[in-house]
DNA sequence: GCAAAAGTGTTCCGACTACACCCATGC
DNA sequence: GCATGGGTGTAGTCGGAACACTTTTGC
């Protein structure tokens, strides 16, 4: 067809760029999984853990694949975020920039901190990066970076996604302190956001207590799964 | 590096396919646009309007480029939906698998039907669907059309996009059913449904009335995007 | 005792539900 | 008249917002 001489097609490496958060409950900040690079292209600069799709291999496959290289954790579920395919985002595209063209597809999850063992192996670095300090990294990763802190942002809001990133026994506390970190100051009193989780239902107190410093000593509680099916799938707010 | 011979790379196609959805306000439809396949493979099968993309192109350029080949219609806005790239889901692919891999970027759009107009080109057909009656399509389009579908639920429980789908001038009896046509019966009362919209501002009467069939005549209103304004990026219900 | 953090309770108010009911037209 | 769809009103209820107040710890 002459179309296909007129206009050639692009041809494509696919990549998988993943976007790995958890909280540090300590000092109540959003962390980030980073990677160093040990190679060219942006040596030494931090970038998100991704590989590029081998043959036979799916999406996700892959992204799963560089995440085991890199931390150890289970029940680790990835959700796809968005593709970045423009020309010209990779420096590896010739500079005619009519070679290979470079695409990424980014997936997103949430770990809890003391579940995920980062692998050390020695040679190139990996590292949980509060959010505010994240610099300069290779590629667009700022960018997919960015898109997946907005996804968070939302999946806060309507899903039990904090239980995924909070330890197995936490504080009211820390979950509310999880909540401000997320999205910031002012989204709602303690005492509300309180009530309205106990109401809930699905979260058990288990009767341990904890002091930390000054003040009234906190309950732990636990997260119920079971519970919490009878909410699964329906549109609910958590704020 | 070791690796790069032991686990060949992939080498992708990257294709865009497009879920357009409008409505049929007469008999409360909801319509997908599909197009007929003229070559192989899967000829003679409707599938969704898409191409691959071109060198030097990027994929909103692929999706809306093939989109202005098949309807003229101002103000499309597409939204990106989801990746398709597992391994085998184009028959092109070779069959050893370890050839060119094809993978999918989909989008969506809702265009006013009235604002649409489809370009026959002679050859290939163009139609648009009632999606209760949607066929077998080529590769995973329907799969790739169950997911738009999906999202389209979700968008019209959060955002104004009913607007987009109706014409200019509609009856608040036409909204409500455009959300019966896409929720299903029984997500809100007639009655609560309109008070509800109406209170909030941004839909303008126009004074003119219409009378179909039996009944009172209806009063036509208009989107007022300009109303609209203060409740942008806001989280709101429209149920 | 006092500050700090946890936890409880109360009041107010707006929003949504579920109806009942009135209005204007075609036939 | 009466069926049909458009349009209005209201009473009851639920849930969130704001905030005052109590409890238990460290120092």
């Amino acid at each position: 067809m002459a179309s296909k001489t007129r206009y050639p097609l692009a041809d494509f490496k696919v990549g998988v760029d993943n976007v790995i958060f958890s909280v540090d409950t300590e000092q109540n900040r959003l962390l980030v999984l980073l990677i160093m690079r040990d190679s060219e292209p942006y040596r030494d600069y931090w970038c998100l853990p991704g590989t590029l799709v081998r043959q036979g291999e799916s999406l996700e496959d892959g992204a799963y694949r560089i995440l085991s290289e890199k931390i150890r954790v289970k029940n680790l579920y990835l959700e796809q975020l968005y593709t970045f395919g423009e020309p010209g985002r990779d420096p590896r595209e010739a500079p005619s920039s009519y070679g290979v063209r470079y695409l990424s597809v980014s997936y997103f999850a949430l770990v809890a901190l003391s579940a995920a063992e980062l692998i050390a192996d020695g040679v190139s670095g990996i590292a949980w990066y509060p959010i505010e300090q994240v610099p300069k990294l290779a590629f667009d990763h700022n960018r997919i970076l960015e898109y997946g802190h907005h996804r968070l942002r939302n999946k806060l809001e309507y899903s039990p996604v904090a239980f995924d990133v909070l330890p197995e026994l936490f504080t009211l506390g820390d979950l509310y302190q999880l909540y401000v970190a997320v999205l910031g100051e002012g989204f709602s009193d303690y005492s509300n956001f309180r009530s309205r989780l106990l109401k809930l239902g699905f979260l058990k107190e288990t009767g341990v207590k904890v002091s930390r410093g000054a003040g009234r000593p906190a309950s732990l509680y636990r997260f119920d799964a079971e519970a919490f099916e009878q909410f699964k799938d329906k549109p609910m707010v958590f704020i």
